[in-house]
DNA sequence: GCTTACCGTAAGTCGTTACTTACCAAATCG
DNA sequence: CGATTTGGTAAGTAACGACTTACGGTAAGC
């Protein structure tokens, strides 16, 4: 089960947010991903396994490649704390709004 | 304007989290905020400012006080890169499903 | 079997960041 | 006006994170 602060830590990076973009259409493995990218292969085996612990990814060994893919978990996870948090906090904001004047408590 | 990279590395942190939840029932003063947490006044006057860079809080002057509450902006941010994301890596993966066998490319 | 392709791991380095204490500015209250 | 409350800023430190090169291990190809 992916774990919710693993998901924010692996999204922060922009390395990993470009490795995430590039396996947007389809699954590649570890050679095609590192290509064009600006750092070396194992710097991105390293970014993966961030991924791959924050359930944002998934692999299955393929000859003597290694295939990464998407995986829903990490995404759902993300979501699931963002619906949350926009429903009630947004509820708060028009409560906010429509209160009189500057009663802040 | 909030930057997208910026709401990511505002998120990344634990305690930045913390402090969004603490401002999701309603706007709080600095103190109030940094009050039964486990860093200084001074730390969560830090994470606020990286907060507000990313559009995920929005503050006010109250006399000597100064009143933070949840901004929309930074969290419309992430639920549009969420959406667009979403959509276009689950339709890729309900095609790799229904593709006929090994066929990764 | 030997070479080649592919990839994960180890170890070390450099920059970033989260934190602390100390200090200063501004508004309120007596 | 002086004292108090409130909070942002400066400076220094310690830990973390992203990166590199070097290496080892496994599957495929001749």
């Amino acid at each position: 089960m992916p774990y919710q602060s693993a998901v924010f830590t692996a999204l922060s990076d922009p390395t990993r947010r470009i490795v995430l973009e590039r396996l947007r259409p389809g699954p590649l493995a570890v050679g095609e991903i590192a290509r064009g990218l600006s750092v070396s292969r194992p710097a991105v085996t390293q970014h993966l396994k961030v991924l791959k612990d924050a359930g944002l990814v998934a692999d299955h060994a393929e000859g003597t490649r290694r295939v990464y893919r998407i995986d829903p978990r990490g995404l759902g996870q993300l979501r699931g704390w963002l619906d949350q948090f926009w429903e009630t906090a947004l509820d708060a904001f028009k409560a906010e709004v429509e209160r009189p004047d500057g009663e802040t408590r």
